[in-house]
DNA sequence: GCCAACGTTGGC
DNA sequence: GCCAACGTTGGC
């Protein structure tokens, strides 16, 4: 299994937005960069990202999973793009801000901190486990820990 | 609301 | 195929 990190605005799709879909999921239309859109080809079905607000809030705020392969994003008038499904497992009992990835030595390699403007980001499993253990998450059961 | 970073577009 | 112009993202 594979991880990643989704970025998004919570006033154009938020976490609560996400959860409300519950298992049908969302697909994650809208990615017009490539280096994003080719990260969403290599996600396979059971892989698992972190969902981060950008703008407001700037933190992780959940975990969700994978559940469609990358398949057209039909808000696209053209068939270079295309984006997953995803649906919420879990949220963070405590929300993981930017600012405390920042501060982290651990952190210091991640995307988010490195390549902060890309929108899919792959996500290493050490820093998964690091992300999960600041959010009082265990990485196993997705439960507080 | 500003501005820096950076990806994309398009002219040559 | 290069590179300047432009647009967008996203933190502050």
């Amino acid at each position: 299994m594979q991880y990643w990190l989704l970025k998004s605005e919570p006033d154009a799709w938020s976490w609560d937005q996400q959860v409300a879909k519950g298992e049908t999921g969302e697909m994650w239309s809208g990615v017009r960069n490539y280096t994003a859109r080719n990260h969403m080809r290599a996600m396979k079905l059971g892989d698992r990202a972190f969902f981060y607000h950008s703008n407001e809030g700037l933190a992780v705020v959940g975990v969700v999973e994978v559940c469609a392969l990358s398949a057209p994003d039909p808000t696209a008038d053209d068939v270079r793009w295309d984006c997953v499904t995803v649906k919420a497992l879990a949220p963070m009992p405590r929300p993981v801000t930017l600012k405390e990835v920042k501060a982290n030595p651990k952190l210091a390699e991640m995307s988010l901190v490195v390549s902060f403007r890309l929108s899919v980001q792959p996500v290493l499993p050490a820093e998964w486990k690091e992300v999960c253990r600041m959010g009082g998450m265990d990485p196993k059961t997705l439960k507080a820990a």
